[in-house]
DNA sequence: TCTGGGGTCCTAGGACCC
DNA sequence: TCTGGGGTCCTAGGACCC
């Protein structure tokens, strides 16, 4: 494949942990080795599968399946676990700092997953015995995957291309614990034959829209002129058509670990044990996941300068509302006292809510923000509110996150035995 | 006993201003 | 008196990913 003049042909590599929940847990707990292990919680419970093992997906087992169902397709041996967030992060992050001393650019995905680039790393790796003339990656990749495995006892796979695209398509076909380089001359042909499945933001409403017209590989849509699925679908049509080809979409297009950090939002969300129409517990629990949210918010030194409000109705529908503040703002009753405001109005169906959600949107570091509290009226009451929920944070990395909840939000803490994540949490309505 | 939770990005329509 | 466009901000919703 020829890349344009503007863009000379990289080495990248994705490199993607296999079944990275249930590895961890396996590295944790080898007796789970070699048995079917589901990440995401017990089958009587109301959710669904995060990562299924290798000896799970055999049985039909796959990640957003709901659990009852995954119970029903493998066998009765199979162990189910709630997962542990705090484990997976400190996991990745080992991970990540091995994946630094192959080269500076690295570029985190996900938890488990990671673009390196290694353009310009041939002379140390000719150094270290490769053919001269060209080179293979394998031995690269192979050597990172073994590192990896001897210091975390993880398993990767490694895809190698040209671009982020190839190399993600490749890392897809390499799993689990292989290799795969795709050269750039070979890259058309190496994607062509493959279902549109494998192409990244192909997802499953846009394949449907993409069948009727008769395109079921990512060569069938390589074919189609971009200004065409440009003026079908938009921005996601010119990001598919180059994707298709091969290459990087706008979105990928700044060099690996040189992206600029993005504005973020932080999001809280619980579906409850049952649906519900009482509005104490759906006010109770917007309560506690606006503290939750804001806690996060607070503990990166970030201010939010909008807020959103999510319900599910029992039927799934969702819906959603956001306001703006007039300044940002990480001051929980500030904020608390917006998504007060707009949860009883926006609930306007007589309908129980299966699930509620808090968003805090427009992320930024505080230290970017030129404060001119000193200025504003309320600059007294702000102080009071600062000093306050300073002193709550400073309790709750103490004691954990349950020891201090505000308001409403108490009724709904029930101090269950602690696991390792803290406290867990019961609504009213499933608590006996 | 259907369908988690935490994210990113894109778009459409209305308000408002010039 | 009637009829315009752009540009930008804000809100709501949808698709996708892990």
């Amino acid at each position: 494949m020829q890349v344009s003049s503007a863009s000379p042909a990289r080495d990248l590599m994705l490199v993607d942990l296999d079944a990275f929940y249930v590895s961890v847990e396996r590295a944790r707990d080898p007796a789970l080795v070699g048995r079917p292990v589901i990440v995401g919680g017990k089958p009587s419970e109301r959710g669904v599968v995060a990562c299924a093992s290798y000896e799970a997906r055999q049985h039909g087992a796959r990640a957003g399946m709901p659990l009852f169902q995954a119970a029903r397709c493998c066998p009765r041996d199979t162990v189910f676990l709630h997962g542990d967030h705090r484990a997976y992060v400190e996991a990745s992050r080992q991970v990540m700092q091995i994946l630094g001393r192959f080269t500076p650019r690295v570029e985190p995905l996900s938890l488990d997953e990671a673009y390196l680039d290694l353009t310009g790393c041939e002379r140390q790796a000719y150094a270290k015995g490769a053919v001269p003339g060209w080179h293979s990656w394998m031995k690269t990749a192979e050597t990172i995957q073994r590192t990896v495995f001897e210091e975390t006892a993880l398993p990767i796979s490694i895809g190698v291309g040209p671009t982020r695209t190839v190399a993600n398509v490749a890392s897809a076909l390499a799993k689990p614990r292989g290799i795969l380089e795709v050269r750039a001359n070979e890259a058309p042909a190496f994607l062509a034959a493959l279902p549109l499945g494998y192409l990244p933001g192909a997802g499953p409403r846009m394949r449907d829209k993409l069948a009727r017209f008769n395109l079921e590989t990512i060569g069938d849509l390589a074919a189609v002129p971009e200004d065409v699925l440009a003026s079908t679908f938009g921005a996601v049509g010119v990001t598919l058509s180059r994707r298709a080809r091969g290459l990087d979409a706008d979105l990928d297009r700044a060099p690996i670990g040189e992206r600029a950090p993005k504005m973020r939002t932080i999001s809280r969300a619980t579906s409850f044990a049952r649906d519900t129409i009482d509005p104490d517990v759906v006010g109770g629990m917007l309560s506690y996941l606006t503290q939750r949210a804001t806690a996060a918010l607070r503990e990166e030194r970030l201010l939010a300068k909008a807020v959103g409000v999510t319900l599910r109705y029992s039927d799934f529908q969702t819906v959603e509302t956001r306001r703006r503040f007039r300044e940002p703002t990480a001051c929980v009753r500030q904020i608390l006292e917006r998504v007060d405001a707009i949860w009883p109005k926006r609930w306007d169906r007589r309908v129980k809510l299966r699930l509620v959600g808090v968003t805090l949107y427009d992320v930024f570091a505080e230290k970017e923000h030129q404060l001119d509290l000193f200025e504003s009226p309320g600059f007294k009451a702000a102080r009071l509110d600062e000093r306050l929920d300073d002193a709550v944070d400073h309790i709750r990395k103490r004691h954990g996150f349950g020891a201090l909840v505000r308001g409403r939000a108490t009724a709904l803490i029930e101090r269950v035995p602690r696991t390792p994540h803290g406290f867990r949490l019961q609504t009213p309505a499933c608590s006996r």
